[in-house]
DNA sequence: GATGAATGAGGCTTCATTCAT
DNA sequence: CATGAATGAAGCCTCATTCAT
């Protein structure tokens, strides 16, 4: 692994679980001073390495905020995919959805915090992140909206690129909600689940509206 | 916010805009490089001004960043207030705002990117944006779905505060999604601004189901 | 001169002498450390301005070294033409070429180190120098050289190119030896100029032997 | 010269060629990219050892490059004696060594980098070698030009100090001048003994001259 | 003997900020 | 008010060396 250069380092070689808790202190940090205001030094330090092992595990600072938040958001994806399939009714999956990704951040509250500011710190990161991990997610959500729209569930003539952009905007916006309230909630982000997608799914007005 | 008697007098008086063109060159730098990356030198540059007189309109490099998006968010703010009374039914209130908010960042790319990205640098500084400016936003937002809901148009069981978050967050990642997309999108964002409303107002689902 | 790129900063701007200051601390510091156990740090130190500094007038470290030596080389170079234009005789330039050589790095202990050690420290760095400098040296003996084949008091069938590394060889090398002898001489380097002139004129063997 | 097993019993146990394989590579990489900016890691690679094994032969990087130049060093002048003593006229000695010096370099231009720029490193570096080793080269040639004179066909009052560093410089520098010219020279530079030599023996002045 | 993962000291360089002019 | 040369603290990263296996 040495000299080597990629990111993909086994973490389960020869006993070593080093590769994790950098990612782990990393996360950590990155959750409390902000990326550009990590020390790489204090990285290090919590995880209870060297400096200079971070660089054997990775090339350099932001291939390590990467390699956080790509390991993070694999995990996340891989368990939603799998969450769904047991699901069948399209407005079922689009509630699990939400209640996976506000549970996963909402357990997590340093990993959410990096997810809400970090990964936006600059356009091109987030153009990186964006294209490479996002549209994994963005993708899930469009099956699931063509499936319901196939199912009769969901409006035929409802613009799929641009409810997907509503659904993961507005789940997205109570996480940053969330965290930026410093007294810790009394009730389990997760829970908003229901209320967000009963809104999405219903709409604001009132019933009577429709059918006009 | 120094020195602002803005609305000046004085804004004509001899060769005295520099507040202006720091700010300018400021959003135009941060936009380009983003904060971290950006150089007080290089703004001092554009703006046609020596490094150290950038230290005579704003403490440091933060609160620099700090004005330029007070400065822009106020001006929308204003301008949003006012049209908004323009308008009587909530529901084109809510159309309007969208339209305005697509609007503003739509027109300034620069602009778009600063508040899409920099403005969520870390934690503490989206916190501390949230808390001061944010507020206006949501409240205003607030305002007009409690007034639709008295007015019978929006569902008396809306949960206020979280709806508010789901327009904020499906409006905000439109303008995220436009800025990530390379290719200068050939329609207006401000178009989307019915998409989004009609999605948020009647849901996704298939009015058939309503009523149950 | 502020970010600019150019090490050619005129020394003589706004009672300014720091250019020439850092330039000699360097050649003080290398002589004594070599070049890759100089410290930018001491070089600073010696020339009294901060470490930053150092940069507003190179570009980096590398650059500080080359511009030392090229200082002191031009001034050499400049310096041995003159003196060359106002003597006749091509035996007695050469005399005079090897005194200069042998007075200009005689007379700076520092600099000779420098110019004998640290100006070959690598194939790539002794050969941009070569290339612009060295080659001016050059071209002045074989100027003289063939003035001297000319005028018929050098053998005809000399091959100027090889004589000329000859000559600079002996002269290099004698003052290789000088600073390599801890002791300092007891005699002026320079006064081996008439030695080494006369063996390379007459040659190494008898007389006797010449006509053969 | 590599995988050289002479005089070394030990040479033919269980594989063990280490020594000479580190040091071979360790010529080859300083040769490439100078002494300091060789990594220890990458001799190793290129000797197919790990970096540790290194310390097991090897006091440090220093003691590396000396012990790489000692035993190139001792190869060659053993050869030389053993060759000069072949050989009965003065003259042809001289023309001998310097054919000797040049073949050894010209034929391996990675030591001939190495001689010509590493080796001159720091003057201390300079001067640890000098006195080890350069001195028996030295000595050599002063053997050779003390018997040209008590056989009369070196001049008599030659310094033969200062003859002795003509004759090293004036070859030294065509080696320089060698790895210094990119193209591959087309005629070997062993050819250039004889024109070195006879500038030497006979001088550059017209024989004419002479005698006066 | 051999390995190579881990170490950690320390250098070069950047750049926000100051202050004499 | 304005300047911009100077400052100097501080971080990322490299790489020679060690040592447990």
């Amino acid at each position: 692994m040495k000299r080597s250069s990629e990111t993909t380092a086994k973490a389960t070689a020869a006993g070593s679980d080093k590769y994790q808790r950098i990612l782990d202190a990393a996360i950590e940090v990155i959750a409390e001073k902000g990326f550009f205001h990590s020390r790489v030094s204090e990285i290090a330090d919590r995880a209870g390495v060297a400096d200079g092992t971070i660089y054997l595990y990775f090339k350099n600072k932001d291939e390590l905020l990467m390699a956080a938040i790509d390991s993070a958001f694999h995990g996340f994806i891989g368990r939603a995919r799998t969450e769904l399939s047991k699901v069948a009714d399209p407005r079922e999956k689009l509630r699990k959805m939400a209640f996976l990704h506000l549970q996963a951040l909402g357990s997590n509250r340093n990993m959410a915090i990096v997810f809400q500011t970090e990964l936006r710190h600059s356009a091109k990161f987030l153009a990186q992140f964006s294209h490479s991990l996002l549209v994994e997610y963005f993708d899930l959500i469009k099956g699931v909206l063509r499936e319901g729209q196939e199912a009769g569930v969901f409006r035929a003539e409802l613009p799929v690129k641009i409810a997907v952009n509503c659904f993961f905007g507005a789940v997205d916006e109570m996480v940053t909600s969330w965290i930026l309230s410093d007294r810790d909630r009394d009730y389990p982000l997760s829970n908003l689940a229901d209320v967000i997608v009963d809104i999405l799914l219903k709409g604001m007005e009132t019933s009577a509206k429709h059918g006009s």
